[in-house]
DNA sequence: ATGAAAGCGCTAACAT
DNA sequence: ATGTTAGCGCTTTCAT
């Protein structure tokens, strides 16, 4: 690595302008094939790279996507979701040559004071936000910012730009399997419900019951937190109200259900049946393996980058809305994964 | 967000030079305490924060450190191991002020090439290294080029800077803690050979046997590859072997290993006792609970950034090499755990 | 102790 | 189609 080269020094090289050059770099029409052509092959001599520092100060725009995590995501840091959102991210980040920037909320700071800290720096073009909560002030401030960004998880605020799995209809496809098992005192383990996903899990779950006429019994409504205790501690609840099924809207909290179960004497699926949520490794590990619902988490990452840049360079004008349908996979806990 | 403040703006408020609102900024020498005051005050009433993009062009550095997660790791990405270290990483980049970008090669791309196209592209001071293994032509491409970085990972070679945690006297301890128990015939499952810390574990495993005069049985050791199936396949070979007990370098694969031993009818820790390492939250909620040896990840993640910023600003005149120590938690897969 | 001035390497109007 | 020019907001000599 001896020093970088400058557009000035192609150009030259090429026997063109700094424009010229620049415009190549860039992609811009109105250059000759030809003069194109020997530019191209320069750079690529060279090796030569644009300084991303003098373009971000020349173009106002820095190709930088900066993703934010908040505090509250950080306990749900050990389960496998944000590393492959993360990763869905990174992708189509280099695909599309942006370089990805972490923001991370370690300490107690106000959320909003830091989000302003970190917005006034200027060091993003956009911002990806996940794990935000119901009327997260952090939301609120880039509303009333010129922040271009879009949520990763549903928003009921329609300005809002957001890609998301959709919470619903997979709590209602795994309720709806539970029914068609023959199940009906089906009970359900809900997140907290501070948290979208989990009221739109619950809907669903309440949804598909209303659906085929069954009643729900409020003592089959566990509200828990998306912990392995809660879960545990939830279900032991449940138990006294002897449900023939259950939904567990995480697998951690599946976890949890699964050990206060065998704790007391009860077995899944015989004496219990069991759909949980999230596919983690964890659920085909489980005993019983867990028949639960997939979310494409991957896929959620990059679509939030591709829809981030599409807001950068056409604007936000009519708010993106992403819903994506999500998967049951069938296995042992529910009862009906016996197959061959 | 309105049009943001810039140093000459600042000048004009406090009635000063744009250069002495630099020097202030930058907390160098030679402003009168009054002046620097002034100035101070005008910065926290407008909430000024300097342009990143004119700094980098004008200063030469970026004020960001880059974080290198290759292909390989992104099957251990599932593991918390990842997420803690970035973490740590996160928060010691927001005490210094210095903003995280995140470089996972996720493609198939030749890893080197993307790592040329990274390094020339200026946007960060410093690297960052990750799950590299032995001869990985990522750490020859950076010790060949000028680009300063720290490996989080022991690196043979004297003239890398490293942090990583003891993986020799961390597997020395577990498995002495099992001669301690009574044990002899100890058998190991280790990573995969290409990677250090496997390696290491491995020794620090001969060591320990070796040190107490126990004979090392070569059927006694399998290697494996880090993950729950390479478990299960090693502890099922092992169990013809009838150790008393077994060393698994990693939860993952002891995850495995427990299956295998369960679907074989041995007990653990009453026929077979275990020691494993890595202490992910699985570690505890495994049946038994895992006695596993901790690594301190996230100190991990902060040293690697506090030693990266010292070679930044110091250079990398002596090699920075830190080694942290492990401490083993002890549960009951060892069968010593039974204590109130 | 402070200010003036010259870039850092690029983009984007404006000429031609 | 290509070149010229004027900044972007900062750091950093060099004057004063």
């Amino acid at each position: 690595m001896t020093a970088a080269l400058t557009l000035e020094q192609i150009g030259e090289l090429a026997g063109v302008s700094r424009s010229t050059v620049s415009r190549v770099v860039n992609e811009q029409p109105g250059v000759k094939a030809e003069v194109r052509e020997r530019v191209l092959k320069v750079i690529a001599e060279t090796g030569y790279q644009p300084n991303p520092a003098a373009r971000s100060l020349a173009g106002q725009r820095t190709r930088i996507i900066g993703l934010v995590i908040p505090e509250t995501a950080q306990i749900l840091f050990t389960d496998p979701y944000f590393p492959r959102l993360i990763q869905g991210i990174a992708q189509a980040c280099n695909a599309s040559d942006y370089a990805l920037s972490l923001f991370l909320f370690h300490t107690t700071d106000d959320e909003v004071a830091l989000s302003k800290r970190i917005a006034q720096k200027q060091l993003f073009d956009g911002l990806l936000i996940t794990a935000t909560y119901i009327g997260d002030p952090l939301v609120e401030y880039l509303l009333s910012s010129d922040i271009r960004f879009v949520q990763l998880g549903y928003n009921d605020n329609p300005q809002v730009n957001c890609v998301d799995a959709d919470n619903f209809s997979g709590a209602y496809q795994a309720v709806v399997h539970l029914i068609r098992l023959g199940f009906r005192r089906i009970a359900t383990i809900t997140g907290p419900m501070s948290n979208l996903a989990a009221v739109h899990r619950k809907d669903g779950y309440l949804q598909a019951l209303g659906d085929r006429g069954i009643l729900v019994e409020d003592d089959l409504v566990a509200t828990s937190d998306y912990t392995q205790e809660g879960g545990y501690q939830a279900m032991t609840d449940l138990l006294q109200h002897k449900p023939e099924a259950v939904f567990v809207a995480s697998d951690a909290m599946s976890l949890g259900a699964l050990r206060a179960m065998r704790d007391h004497g009860v077995s899944v699926p015989d004496d219990i049946a069991l759909v949980s949520y999230d596919d983690l490794p964890l659920a085909l590990l489980a005993e019983p393996a867990l028949t639960t619902v997939r979310q494409p988490i991957k896929r959620l990452g990059i679509l939030g980058v591709e829809t981030l840049i599409d807001i950068l360079r056409n604007g936000a004008k009519p708010p993106r809305r992403i819903i994506l349908p999500t998967e049951l996979v069938v296995r042992d806990s529910c009862g009906a994964g016996r197959r061959s």
